[in-house]
RNA sequence: GGUGAGGUGGCUGAGUGGUCGAAAGCACAUCUUUGCUAAAGAUGCGUAGCCUUAACAGCUACCGAGGGUUCGAAUCCCUCCCUCACCGCCA
């Protein structure tokens, strides 16, 4: 959420800025800004009410204990109280409108962010290793997965429905033996706390990180319980200090979760994907950072970093992008890409998205931190996938698969996953 | 799920209709004094909003949350949430 005060003190700014982004957002910020000002002006009014009905209340009290007549003097209070009554409706509504409209506005792209319109502008940042070079024509992971009895597509569609998969065999055993080499190396390489969080949250801490109200049809939903299975384990883990003042000593604050993901893709279903690409359900490590105003691009950095670490460690030729300001995602203020290239797809797969959010995240949670004055300050939240899981799981067995359909493990994953290949 | 008790400021804990945003203690900050590995005293010490300002100040709201009664609610009533204890159920 933006600081309403910035967009009073500079709307002409506020909306510039989001003009990079693509959809139209200057009406909103005139929206807001007329609001606000009904707001104030009813506010002002109902406190002003306010404060005279105190004041003769206890002239009330006094006369009273003096043993007056103060059924005159009562009868005027009440009037006060109706139109308190009738104004702080006005006040509230508009308070109620001005967070809607506050809620619904994305974050401003950073200055950093380069500026662009599409996804085809997005700039490459660097690229690690090459494309793996092949004496026979590497097959799709699905192919791999069926004929080692990894992964049931079938068993899925059976039990739950389409983009549901069954892991089983050595295909739920890689799968394990990731998750654990992905929170063991950020834990004790990369000074990350292990978080195992709940993977059903209150609306709330989807307002905290910004998918809702806006996105709400991406989410699976218990109406009964009013409970939201988690699209990703940011969200219950940024929110473990909403509505919290974090003491200065404990930042930067970093958390590693591995959770799985639920995702109901609405308007996306058969985006032409096959295989474990796009899932409803998928496994993921994810990277979270609470830190300074003043330190979270370095943060980015060093995230960003973090992640690419796993690639770099399993061998995977990897890109990193940057997302340009009409690409970024709806909270962020600077976005940096993973994609990991998988061979028999013949394409690069986003395994990472990491992300400065700026304040606006901490805005909507009331997230804030006490600095050096004693003063409370609002930080900044990052966070990343540290990384995907099943496309991971896709760019490995089609990166590491040999003429003879075995799939080879890298070094680094033998001691988590117990053996040297597949097959 | 049932019964009982309870939810007050960073913590402990008073406060059952009226100058209560809230006693007291602890913790913390600054200052003073005496001195020596500390004691005593003074002052300050929540969050947000509004209105203003060079700054201070002022006003309003907040005593788990939301409603209600009242001229006036931390205090009375209703609903919900949470914590603790016991019971029930259960991986």
């Amino acid at each position: 959420m933006l600081d309403i005060r910035l967009i009073r003190d500079n709307p002409d700014q506020v909306k510039q800025r989001l003009a990079g982004r693509s959809g139209d957002f200057a009406s909103l910020v005139d929206e807001v800004l007329a609001i606000d000002a009904q707001r104030r002006a009813a506010e002002t009014e109902r406190q002003k009410l306010q404060s005279d009905r105190n004041r003769i209340s206890k002239e009330i009290g006094i006369a009273k204990k003096n043993g007056q007549d103060t059924s005159a003097i009562e009868a005027e209070v009440r009037g006060i109280g109706s139109r308190i009554d009738e104004i702080g409706r006005e006040a509230d509504a508009s308070d109620a409108k001005q967070r809607d409209l506050l809620l619904s506005i994305p974050n401003l792209p950073h200055e950093a962010c380069p500026v662009g319109s599409t996804a085809e502008e997005n700039p490459e940042v660097r690229v690690w290793g090459a494309k793996p070079e092949f004496a026979f024509q590497p097959k799709d992971h699905t192919v791999l997965g069926a004929a080692l009895g990894m992964l049931d597509f079938e068993a899925g569609v059976k039990i739950t429905g389409s983009a549901f998969v069954v892991y089983r065999g050595a295909g739920a055993r890689l799968e394990r033996a990731l998750i654990s080499f992905l929170l063991d190396l950020h834990t004790t390489q990369h000074g990350y706390e292990e978080i195992s969080p709940p993977l059903l949250v209150k609306p709330e801490c989807l307002e905290g990180t910004g998918q809702l109200p806006k996105f709400g049809d991406q989410v699976y939903h218990s109406p009964e319980d009013n409970l939201y299975l988690i699209p990703t384990a940011e969200v219950p883990v940024t929110n473990l200090h909403r509505d919290e003042i974090v003491p200065l000593e404990k930042l930067p604050i970093n958390y590693a979760a591995y959770t799985p993901c639920f995702r109901r893709e609405a308007g996306s279903a058969g985006l032409g994907t096959r295989g474990l690409i796009r899932m409803h359900q998928f496994d993921k490590v994810e990277l979270v950072k609470i830190t300074t105003p003043e330190t979270s691009m370095a943060e980015l950095e060093s995230l960003t970093g973090n992640a690419e670490k796993v690639l770099q460690l399993l061998g995977l030729h990897y890109r990193v992008i940057e997302l340009c300001t009409g690409d970024i995602g709806f909270g962020s203020a600077k976005t940096y890409d993973i994609e990991v290239w998988a061979p028999g797809q013949g394409t690069y797969l986003e395994v990472s998205s990491c992300s400065n959010f700026g304040d606006y995240q901490a805005r909507r949670m009331n997230l804030r931190y006490k600095d050096e004055n004693g003063k409370n300050r609002i930080p900044h939240t990052l966070n990343g996938s540290g990384t995907a899981l099943a496309r991971l799981f896709v760019a490995l067995v089609e990166t590491y698969q040999q003429a003879d359909g075995t799939i080879v493990i890298p070094e680094a994953l033998r001691g988590h996953f117990g053996s040297e290949k597949i097959g």
